[in-house]
Formats: C-alpha cells, sequence, structure tokens
DNA sequence: TAGCATTAGTTATCCGGATAACTATTATGC
DNA sequence: GCATAATAGTTATCCGGATAACTAATGCTA
C-alpha cells in the first residue's frame, strides 16, 4: 500500500477515536459517567457478576484500569465489590440496583450514537461495518501480541 | 437499530481505537515517538511550516493539545517553533533536518501499520474502508459542533 | 483614537488507559 | 510440607487529549 492510501486509512481511524469517543462523552455526561465506564457496566448487564480479571480480558484493557474503573462506578454506587468466596484474591464485581437502572439509559443512547454514527451509509455497508472492524481489531492486536514479529518493529 | 447491533458497532470502534493506537505506539516507539506525535510530523511534510492553529485544525485536536506536542518535539530536536513576522500572537512550527528524517521512517511504518491493518479483507473493502471512516467521523463530528440537538443530548 | 470583540497561545487541571513494580493469595512440583 | 511459579489486584507514574481560565496581540467599529 502507498503512503497515501496508508495515511488516509490510519488518520481516519485515529480521527475516528477522537470524534467518536467525544460524542460519547458528549451523551453519557448527563448520566454522570465517563467514556469507558459504560463498556463496564454494560459487560455486567450482559454477563452478570464477575471477578476483575475476567472483566479486563472482556473488556480488552488492562486490570489497572478495571481497578479504577469499577472502584469509580463504586463509588458512585452502581457497582458493588465483594471478595469472591472461593478466591481470597479475587473481588466479584456486580451491578447495584442504581447500576441496572443506569444500563437501560446507557442502552438507550448506545443505539442513538450508533444510529448517528452510521447515518447516509447503505444498509449493507452498515451489516457488514462491525465484521469489518473487528478484523482490524484482530489484524492490530494479533501482531501485537504473537512474536513472530514482522522486521519493522 | 437495536442495541445488539448498536453495541457491536460501538464496542468494534472502541476496541479498534484501543488496538490501533497500542500497535501504533509499538511501531513508534523505536524511534522516541509518541502516538499523536506522527500525525503533527506528516502534517508538516504534507503542509509545511504552519502556525499552530492551522495544525490544531488539520490535525482535529485542541490548541493546548497542539502546544503540548510541538513543545515536546521541539525539545526532541525535530520541529522549531518561531514566532510569526506578520502576527505576534502566532507560532510557526517546521521541521528540522532531524524531524525530515523522520518522517521518511514514519512514512514506512505507517505503510506496514495500513497493510497490517486490513490483512484478510477483499480489496474493494479495503478500497472503501477510508471513505466509510471518513462518513463515520463526519457523522459524530458534526452532530457534536452543530446546534440541532436531537432530543437524546 | 478609544473601546471592545476576536483570535493565538499558554497554563492548570481533569480524564482514561498504559506499564512497572509491588503484595497477597493460590497452584504446582519436589 | 516447603519452595517456587503463576495469578488477582493495587499503587505509582507516565502518556495523550480535553476543558476552563487566562494573557497578549490583532481587528473592527464607532
Amino acid at each position: 500500500m502507498d503512503f497515501e492510501q496508508a495515511d488516509a486509512l490510519n488518520q481516519a481511524i485515529r480521527l475516528l477515536s477522537l470524534r467518536h469517543r467525544a460524542r460519547a462523552a458528549a451523551l453519557l455526561a448527563p448520566l454522570g459517567l465517563h467514556p469507558g465506564q459504560e463498556a463496564l457496566l454494560l459487560e455486567l448487564a450482559r454477563t452478570g457478576p464477575m471477578i476483575q480479571a475476567e472483566l479486563s480480558e472482556a473488556l480488552g484493557c488492562e486490570p489497572p484500569s478495571v481497578t479504577l474503573m469499577s472502584r469509580k462506578l463504586e463509588a458512585a454506587g452502581h457497582v458493588r465489590r465483594t471478595p469472591a468466596p472461593s478466591d481470597r484474591r479475587a473481588s466479584v464485581v456486580e451491578l447495584t440496583d442504581s447500576g441496572k437502572a443506569l444500563v437501560g439509559q446507557i442502552k438507550q443512547l448506545w443505539c442513538a450514537l450508533a444510529d448517528e454514527t452510521v447515518t447516509g451509509l447503505p444498509a449493507q455497508t452498515v451489516a457488514e461495518l462491525p465484521g469489518i472492524l473487528r478484523t482490524l481489531v484482530g489484524n492490530v492486536d494479533g501482531r501485537a501480541r504473537r512474536p513472530h514479529g514482522s522486521g519493522v518493529a
């Protein structure tokens, strides 16, 4: 791929990151949430109580990030953290009633955000988009972890 | 759009942001750069010397971010900042020789990053992708700025 | 010319997320 | 049983990027 194309792609991804996050922040602010926190709440709503290591895996971010996220959500009253009975190292995170109530609102504006994000795209493209994006994620994620370093790094 | 689809999309965008940035960071680290800085250097290489307000516009980030980015790149010797002759408020940013040399390397690994990012996608999808992503950016960016607030915010 | 709005830039402070270094617990192998 | 490895979590510190509040210079308008 020549540089023009590569730059168009990389720059578009960078801008999408900034803008989509900024838009999510604007939508979540009225709920008292910062972007990132909604992902934790949604994951708990989807899967039920989880320990932080599982959350870290599910959210795709590192354990220290999960520690901070869950602690802030606990301080806000949306989440409860209790020691795991079977493993004294682990702590189970689960939604409180307040958190469950919030999830409903998050789901609404999550739909609104997705709708406005894909405005103007043909339905087929919209349908394919999540799969395409996940392919991209898998591509850059895989290379970052597998040690078959392609020479450049 | 129902929640499942919306979440698939939003989550994919969030993960792509994290992973693509992390991969970029890994590739840029050997050059002593942090992600974000390459965008400034590439923009200067493309357009020539610019004042920070122009850089802010071109990079799509806020003036305080540009101040920090350009100052760190100046400290690293890749960029020179001089007062604008015609406007004593403005400061012109331009590449040093060191910066110009770096741009060549950045372009190379920028191509490598784009190549690995789209691995496995059909050529047509790859060709359409930048345009699709720019549409997404325009959608979320526009709503954030235009005051015709669609009720949710 | 005087006054005010606009613009360029900086500083201080906030946020999420990352890594590195550490503690505490659990699992494994001898 | 005991030493060692692996795992769960926390703390401290770094980064980019954002907003708010501010200074300084410019432009506009009366």
